[in-house]
DNA sequence: CGCCGAACAGTTATCTGTTCGGCGGTGCGATAAT
């Protein structure tokens, strides 16, 4: 029986799925053959099932790591519902009583499916009982890029893990990568010469909108009319707690059934609300970023933004909860440029040199030391520690070798080159904010433009958003033949970059050290200052 | 970066405008207090 075949007969007989998608089976059987994979599927796709169901044929333990412990427990209440092989999960949400049953149960080779978080995989005895997986898969892999140098700086540390499983093949799944974000995933991970599975990205049935304003009242009061108006159910998403239970207020007032939803709440809360809005008891959720992972309600007919998210991954990620199933829906952005103010200082952190050099010292005079013992010596937090090895990793000031550390840089030198390195992160990140201000200022099509920053090409404007309808967008074609996206660039002041963005106006560039800068084609041609690089 | 609210100043007010400090998102895991 042919790999396809026997994929096939394993989603039918454990799962009940008479049919696979084309993008589903291609990447199984990848998986089956050994090769790394890199999976972008939207919700409600069946991403799952591409690691689900090469599960049931490999001969050994799939690891699957997951940024929620929520998520973690969805994913093995479903596996154990389908009567696949067994499933487990070890984190601080389970009793040290169980989590001991189910090492042990992994020991005797009883458990397939073994969800962890990276912050698990941090610990050299998770690591040690793990053994030699015989698939590594990253879920949400999206998250390795948006978290990693900064948030939860274990996602930086799966490739090192990788290693220490004795490479098993990785499979990395995730809804939203965009080229810039899928490159960052697959160098991170370590993949080696990844096969890429990936969908389109368009939603046809998204109508896309933006709104301006100047004033902070005329949008409240715009987003408030708008949303009592629009058919429910639907998603507010706001910049912060405050927001959501302002607008959430308001809204109930108004005689909406809305909630807010954001990580202050306690644990029980957030359930509820939830729950309810997937069983349509409520039917607008007001919402910091925390919402939305792993969420797949396929009715949602609207999702607005009162205010602009980080960056146009984010907003793509957070408007594709809508339409779901494929009938019209909306997703309209209420902007205004200060919001993106917020933004920026969210994207701003302080950069502690001293405890760089303590820890470069620490790291030459106790070589062989591993994260949390490093963490102990000199008394700062693991996470501070483990994104400060990230960083001198990095810039190559220290070699690891078996999650074991090594200075290669004089401590003062090694702290400068990280210290930079934070610097330019940094810069990169919030100049992320620049290609949402071009989403939203834009008077081009604004799919055309959404789909070409994920590297997607639509021929035609759509006849599906504001520039379109009101005429602005016209019929024309979408990219610039003399910078198409992806091509090299060189700029006499910001240095090489890639070209995201391309329209017949202006181009969104990635450059390596300032970040994303949005040029105007007028303003280089008439100083002549963005040349093209033959290599691309 | 921009908003909010407290404190304060001034054209002596149960009023109005200015200044200035504080605040703002995402989750894991370990730990402390009950």
């Amino acid at each position: 029986m042919s790999a396809r075949e026997r994929l096939r007969e394993a989603a039918r007989d454990v799962f009940g799925w008479a049919e696979l998608r084309d993008e589903q089976i291609d990447a199984m059987e990848q998986v089956l053959g050994g090769r790394d994979v890199f999976v972008v599927l939207p919700t409600g796709a069946g991403k799952s099932a591409v690691y689900q169901v090469p599960g049931v044929l490999l001969d050994g333990l799939v690891v699957v790591v997951s940024p929620l412990i929520a998520l973690q427990r969805d994913q093995v209440t479903a596996l154990r519902e389908n009567g696949a092989p067994p499933a487990a999960l070890v984190n601080s949400g389970q009793s040290d009583a169980d989590n001991e049953a189910t090492w042990e149960a992994v020991g005797r080779g009883e458990v397939r499916y073994l969800f962890l978080s990276p912050e698990q995989l941090a610990k050299p005895d998770v690591l040690d009982r793990v053994g030699e997986p015989a698939l590594f898969v990253v879920d949400e892999a999206h998250c390795v890029s948006a978290w990693g140098h900064d948030f939860r700086p274990d996602y930086l540390r799966l490739s090192a893990a990788v290693e220490k499983l004795g490479r098993p093949p990785v499979l990395a799944l995730t809804a939203t990568a965009g080229t810039t974000v899928r490159e960052d995933v697959i160098t991170h991970l370590g993949m080696r010469d990844p096969v890429v599975v990936a969908v389109g990205f368009d939603r046809p049935n998204l109508a896309l909108e933006v709104r301006a304003f100047v004033e902070d009242d005329h949008k409240r009061r715009a987003v408030l009319d708008w949303v009592r108006e629009a058919p429910e159910p639907g998603l507010v998403y706001v910049a912060t707690r405050k927001d959501a239970r302002w607008y959430a207020e308001e809204l109930t007032a108004a005689g909406v059934r809305a909630e807010p939803f954001h990580a202050g709440m306690k644990a029980a809360e957030r359930e509820r609300v939830q729950d309810a809005f997937m069983r349509n008891q409520v039917d607008v959720v007001v919402a910091t970023s925390a919402f939305g992972m792993g969420i797949d309600k396929p009715d949602v007919r609207f999702v607005a933004h009162a205010s602009a998210p980080g960056s146009l991954d984010a907003y793509y990620q957070e408007i594709g909860r809508a339409g779901r199933d494929g009938e019209p829906a909306d997703a309209v952005l209420f902007y205004r440029s200060q919001d993106l103010g917020l933004q920026r200082f969210l994207q701003s952190r302080h950069i502690d040199r001293d405890a760089l050099v303590a820890l470069a010292e620490s790291v030459r005079d106790h070589p062989g030391l591993r994260v949390t013992e490093l963490a102990r010596e000199i008394g700062q937090s693991r996470r501070k520690v483990t994104s400060g090895v990230n960083l001198l990793e990095r810039v190559d000031a220290v070699e690891v070798v078996k999650s074991r550390f090594r200075l290669v840089v004089e401590p003062e030198r090694a702290a400068d080159l990280a210290v930079e390195e934070a610097q330019r992160l940094q810069r990169l990140d919030k100049s992320r904010i620049e290609v949402l201000r071009a989403y939203a200022e834009t008077r081009a099509c604004r799919r055309q433009h959404l789909l070409g920053y994920f590297g997607e090409v639509l021929e035609r404007a759509c006849g599906n958003c504001d520039t379109c309808a009101s005429g602005e967008a016209g019929t024309g074609v979408s990219a610039n033949p003399e910078y198409p996206a992806q091509s090299r660039v060189h700029h006499a002041e910001f240095g090489s970059g890639t070209v995201v963005q391309s329209e017949a106006d202006r181009i969104t560039v990635l450059f390596e050290e300032v970040g994303y800068k949005t040029l105007s084609l007028e303003a280089v041609h008439a100083a002549d200052v963005l040349g093209r690089h033959p290599d691309r």
